[in-house]
Order: C-alpha cells, then structure tokens, then sequence
DNA sequence: ACATGTGGTTATCGAATGATTACCAAACCG
DNA sequence: CGGTTTGGTAATCATTCGATAACCACATGT
C-alpha cells in the first residue's frame, strides 16, 4: 500500500489534500466564491470566519489576514457580487435593445443563481441597511443596479419596479428554502412555478446540493 | 430638592424609573415588541440578548430566562408579526371582497410599516430558510400567508405573486434605508415613488425616528 | 405579622469568535 | 547553492455573548 507518509517521494498526495501553492490573488478569489456561499446561507452576523475557512479549504486566520476584517470580506462578496450581476445585465443590453430585453435581462437575472450566494448575500446585505459600512455599500449597489435599468436598458420607472420587485421575491423564496416543499405543498408549488415560469427546475436543482453544514 | 434616597418615604421616584412592578404576561409581551424592533434592525444572529433587554428596559438575564433562549425569543417574535399581519388582511376580507380588495389590502400592508420591526423581522425570517427551526417556521408562515391570499382573498397565482413581489421590494427598500437617500438622490427618490405610490409619508416619516444604536 | 409566590437583579461562567503573533516551508532569484 | 520573499499554519488572546445561579424585594393571602 502506502498511503501514510511513505520513507521517500512525496506522501501520496491525497486527492484535493496537497494544494501545490497558489497565487495569493487566484487564493484570494476562491475564498471570496466561498464567503459568498456561506454568507448567503447564514447572513453576514451568522457566518463564522472559521466557516468561510473551511469552505474554501485554509485556515482560519488566513482569511483574518488576508481581508483584514470580516466586514471587509463580506463587503468584497458584495462587490464580486454586484459586479457579476451588473455586467450580466450589460452583456444582455449590448446584445440588443429591443422589446425583448426585459424578458432576456430577467433570465439573466435568474441564472445567476447558479452561482450558490450571489443574491443570497446580496438579500442579506439588503436587510442590513442600518450598518454603517454594509448599510451603505448596499445602498450604493441596489441604486447601480435601478439606475442600469432605468437609464442604460431603458425601462421605463414600472417597468423597473416590476423586475425589481419580482427579482426580490425570487431572492426571498430561494432564501426560504421554497423549493423543499416544491414535491409536498401544493401551495409552494403553485408559488415556485408562478414566480419563476422559466427555469424553475435551476432552482429545483439548487436545492439539492446545498448545505453549508454549521 | 430630594433627589438622592430621601430619609423617609419612596426616593422621589424619577420618571420612567419605578417600574411599579408588571404583571408577567405584560412584560412579556413588551419585550417581544422591542425584540422586534432590535432583530428587525439586525437580523437574528446580529442581534444580542442584550440589546434587547435594553430595548425593554430589562436586565439581560430577565430575557434569557423568560425566554429560554434567544431562538425561541425570536420564533415568538415571528409569530406574532404574522399573527399581526394575517389578521390585518383578515379584517380586510371582512369588509367586503369586491374588486377593491387587492388596494385595500395593499394598504393594509404598509400601514403595518408603522409596527417597527414587523415586517423587517419577518424578512431577516425569510432569507434563514437554512436554519432548522427558523427556516422550518417562516416557510409555514409565508404559505400561510400565500394561501390567505389565494383562498380567503380570492387573489389569482399572478395577482397573489405580484402582491407578494411588491411587498417584498418595499420590505427591501425600508431594509436598506433607502429613505435615507429619498432628498439626496433622484434615483433613490423616483425608486421610493414608483414602489409606495401611497403612504410614501409613513416610511419617510419612520426612517428619521428608528436607530436602534448598537 | 408572616410565609410564600412572583417579578425582578447582580454576579458569574463557559463557549465561541475574530484577530494577532510567531513560526514554517515552498518557491523564486541571484 | 544560499537568501529572501511569499503562501500558508498552529497556538494563543481578549472579547463578547447567551445562559445559569444566587439572591433580593414587593405583593398577597391568611
């Protein structure tokens, strides 16, 4: 066999174990993907620094030194996030601005689901509106994302407000964990396929794999 | 003068000081409103057992005791601003289900921004849907609240969705204190507009009293 | 008057958490 | 090779927080 420190060569080498040295940029991102899933779970007073460790595979006071504080982290899981969300609307925008932007900007909006936390931590920043540095940052986001409908994509103030308003209450359902009852409530059912009449199954689907564990 | 542990009788008895002892179920009911307004500002896990003790004017052990535990003060929390909103729309249902309902409900809804806490609590309730017995208790309280609307108030999928997604962009914006924002920036300002077309008052109003210090 | 239940408080404890320090080893570099 | 930068970890620390214990006092019935 061998598989516990061999006399020579390198022990073995576990699959995921022997990360072979990162780039502390390529490091940094990672753990940022990994905060956005765990943030997005529990909220950013719920998430634990050691959580967001373990998820991205290092130790703990790596995160603390890399991002300094864990407002900070979470403040760069909501740029990532705002960015990705603002340059998945631009990228819809600039493939053509006729009447059927809004139905493709909304599908855009809802395959960003895929990536586990984006809006989930974006939600959760929301909430937070009376912090002083995430309150403000949030603040900042949510107006970029308006002004982008309104201005660049051309909704008119409805229009905008309707996107908005169902975008929220996706976030709120995929937060709820909705998609649980999806199989035993009518009612969550007849809920999921309203507010969601495409792509329904991603959010099905989702539901499956998740668990940040605590 | 006499200010200071008079020699004889009650020691002047400064304002709010005194307390002349509550009856159990009073106080009770006392600290769950101002534990709403605390978790309302920061969430569950951002809130302390302490802040709402001081909230209430209670030492911080007199909560844990009475309570058991900071979830089950906050389960307590959550029922009883479902409790609240369900009858407000129950009481709309009563008097009469013409064409006029959706409105008046409506109204109903926003008039309960006036109950500090109560529908921020239920949305920091919402995006927990991961925690066991949170998640387990807001997803029943939200299809409560569908199937109220669907059953009782004869809303159809699409009228129930879109009342839904409205209240859950107001929640957001009063959660992000976008009323911060209503004189200083337009967009924020047309945002607020388009969302709360009545009762824009009431949020702007509760925006300039709330602040929770921490 | 006195026992007793009830509405509270102060003091304190143990666990969790975010951050800091000190240290280590791989990689790069002349 | 030998040094230095860089990507990490283990150990530890100071706080904070939720909960418990111990105690106190007002009210109330008798």
């Amino acid at each position: 066999m061998s598989s516990v420190s061999d006399q020579q060569g390198k022990p073995d080498a576990q699959p995921g174990d022997p990360q072979p040295r990162m780039k502390s940029g390529d490091r940094r991102e990672l753990i940022v993907v990994a905060a956005a899933g765990v943030f997005g779970d529990f909220g950013y007073f719920g998430t634990t620094t050691d959580q967001v460790a373990k998820a991205a595979g290092v130790s703990q006071p790596y995160v603390s030194r890399m991002f300094g504080t864990k407002e900070q982290l979470f403040l760069e899981v909501l740029a990532r996030s705002l960015r990705t969300l603002l340059s998945a609307f631009t990228a819809e925008i600039a493939a053509g601005t006729g009447p059927g932007l809004p139905a493709r900007i909304g599908l855009a909006y809802v395959e960003l689901l895929r990536d586990r936390g984006l809006l989930l931590s974006l939600m959760h920043a929301f909430v937070l509106g009376g912090d002083p540095a995430i309150g403000t940052a949030a603040r900042a986001g949510f107006l970029e994302v308006y002004r982008l409908l309104r201005v660049d994509a051309g909704f008119s103030a409805g229009e905008a407000r309707d996107f908005l308003a169902n975008g929220m209450l996706i976030n709120t359902m995929v937060g709820l964990r909705m998609s649980d009852e999806f199989e035993t409530n009518d009612l969550a059912n007849e809920c999921l396929r309203t507010a969601l009449p495409e792509k329904l199954d991603l959010v099905l689907n989702l539901g499956k794999e998740q668990r940040s564990d605590r």
